[in-house]
DNA sequence: AATGAATGAGAGTTCATTCAT
DNA sequence: TATGAATGAACTCTCATTCAT
């Protein structure tokens, strides 16, 4: 119960909760509070669990609702985790904006989101979980979630640069490493750990990408 | 731990493929075919199916053996996978190897090491796939996979600074950055790429590692 | 201990068979029947083939229901065989009660009870072999079942002290003897013959419980 | 270990162990040992673990001889079962026969037969649980022992009459009904007991079976 | 919309028995 | 005679999904 809170509590304000790509829409008042039951029970569920080893018979009980309800609700157990897999991506990226927004420059910039990101990794292990399991489970998913992301960090690094902050020449693989770097370290720092060295952590991965590790004249 | 430390044991120099951890040692010479024909087969059941679609059947089969002959190797099917694991991870670190030892200097190492990798993600999906489902069927597999590899890094980088290549007070952070960078354009540009932009790929992510991003007062 | 009392409790008259220790109570009628079904399926099951040559698949399809459908309503092929061994030995007793309420005196009572078993034994032969085999296969219900019988014979044997149709003294050894004596002479004229000379062996059997088998000074 | 010593160790004299029924008969000495030393084992294992339970694995296993090697010696797993029934039946036999020998008169050799009984069954438990499986696993076997061992009492009892220590009129009924009596306290007293009270329990049985139970005017 | 009993394909695992060496 | 790898039938149990109420 305190899990399930712990999930659903996240951003309860942020956006209207989306009509749940793959969930069927409710027209009542009723559905909608079974709908969103459902979503929060699937998401501890699966977090918990995993999805093979977690049963629709999981989330239902834990929803309160009766087993064959969910069928009313989704088409499949695959159908569930879709949309929560959506879900939850949205939830990394609204968790990160406001540090992103608040940043004064392009190379802050990306500091505040790994922090934002280590931060929220440690407080919502279930969520990575469920991110990454769509790997073998939703590729598709999976794989528009990581796109999506190396595409928003692409956007930030040709900012930096024309705003002269970053060099130019920057792309698509740098993206990639970056966010490769921050997964990581969100899993190590974050995920195994917890979140208690966040800040430093941050600094030093910055350092890493503003100015590399080979030695320089000036040292 | 102890796992950890048995693989990290045999470091750096190649042996002969252990005689895969988890399986019961087999006393004749057509046991140890068999035992081989298992984890071949599995490798490509899993690397295909993922360990939840792939069935003991499914492997058996394909090894040509009958079902119950599994169960004279492996007390379970997740010993196997754990077994597989193992192997696996020696695999890439077995192939990544030579082009470390051959590189002229620190830096030209790390981009040995990720060209090598993006060579191999491309070229065996399947190992890649096994080794990332690890983190939901054998969490401590994976474990030991990523932290083994994090310190094998970690000792690069020690040396680097050493031999004046790289700053100093370079450590784990960094490691795992570098890691989680190869990682990802490993999955990008080897598993779903065609590993055809390798030396490109390494080009520019050796750069981003050993100049960073930021803009240069000489630039 | 608790099984033991559990059985103890309901003691000498006839209840209408609870429903079924170790079933998971269903919900609606239909389930009801199904239960059922499956109860008296698995009697036939294992009174035919015995526990472990019989198969759950051997007890749906008899009931006439889908194998999945067995759990339902049981958690194992082990809670049906309990539930169905409390289910036999309450049998057992509400057969031989009557007899026993029917005689004129103690020892009469004792005389009545052995016929009626041996009655049933040649009529319920699967019935004998259910509870014999929970000897092996569920030691606490085989337990449960012979000292909750002996514990009842011990209290007849005491009520006929008090009435001084008995000698003084009788206790525990004695009932276990007179049970020992009436389930083997169920089993040798029972179960093995066909109940035809049940009043002859009854009678025999009842002398020598009476007056011993020693010569008597009188003879 | 030590369990099998304790029932290899009974009767090393008693008999030349015949040929054990069912045994294939081994020509050379070493075969003689092995053989021997799988029906230790098979009583060990199948007195531990029952005849479902029991494995021929776990026979030859702790015979320490190869799984294969169990054919050379026995056609199937029931036929050890069956060569180790008749084996134990010789051993009850013949653990209570000098008892009865010793005996002064025919109701003082029932008495002492009961007490070596129940001491037998305290100290081989084993040999209770097989013999009393065989019901399921081997009837024919079952019954033979029951039915050798009533003739043996009814044969008793005839003498007994004879010698006017007992009544006229003896017959197989009763030789049942005593039978019954002491398997049961056997069990009661030996199995689940620890055969502490075996002079009593006898001395109370005996008791019975001479005077029986019903009041006496000279009482 | 909600319920929960019913379904049945499919999985992992065991083990008596065979047989080539 | 001894070995132990190989076999495959058979079993218990799970659970996503359907459907009558």
């Amino acid at each position: 119960m305190d899990a399930r809170r712990d999930i659903a509590a996240t951003d309860e304000d942020s956006e209207p909760v989306a009509p749940a790509r793959g969930a069927k829409t409710p027209r009542t008042a009723r559905g909608e509070r079974t709908l969103r039951a459902l979503l929060d029970a699937a998401a501890v569920e699966f977090g918990e669990r995993g999805y093979h080893e977690g049963s629709i018979s999981g989330i239902t009980s834990r929803a309160g609702v009766a087993l064959g309800s969910f069928y009313t609700y989704f088409d499949s157990k695959d159908a569930i985790f879709r949309a929560l897999v959506t879900d939850m991506s949205a939830r990394v990226r609204d968790h990160v904006a406001p540090a992103l927004a608040a940043a004064p420059d392009a190379l802050a910039a990306e500091r505040a989101a790994l922090e934002a990101f280590l931060a929220f990794a440690s407080s919502h292990k279930e969520i990575y979980r469920i991110i990454d399991e769509a790997e073998f489970v939703d590729p598709d998913s999976f794989r528009a979630h990581y796109e999506t992301t190396a595409q928003r960090i692409a956007a930030r690094l040709a900012k930096g640069s024309e705003s002269g902050a970053m060099r130019p020449g920057l792309g698509e693989v740098h993206a990639w490493a970056i966010m490769g770097m921050n997964v990581f370290l969100g899993l190590r720092y974050g995920v195994w750990g917890d979140g208690a060295a966040s800040a430093e952590v941050a600094r030093e991965a910055n350092e890493l990408i503003a100015q590399g590790i080979a030695a320089r004249a000036a040292d």
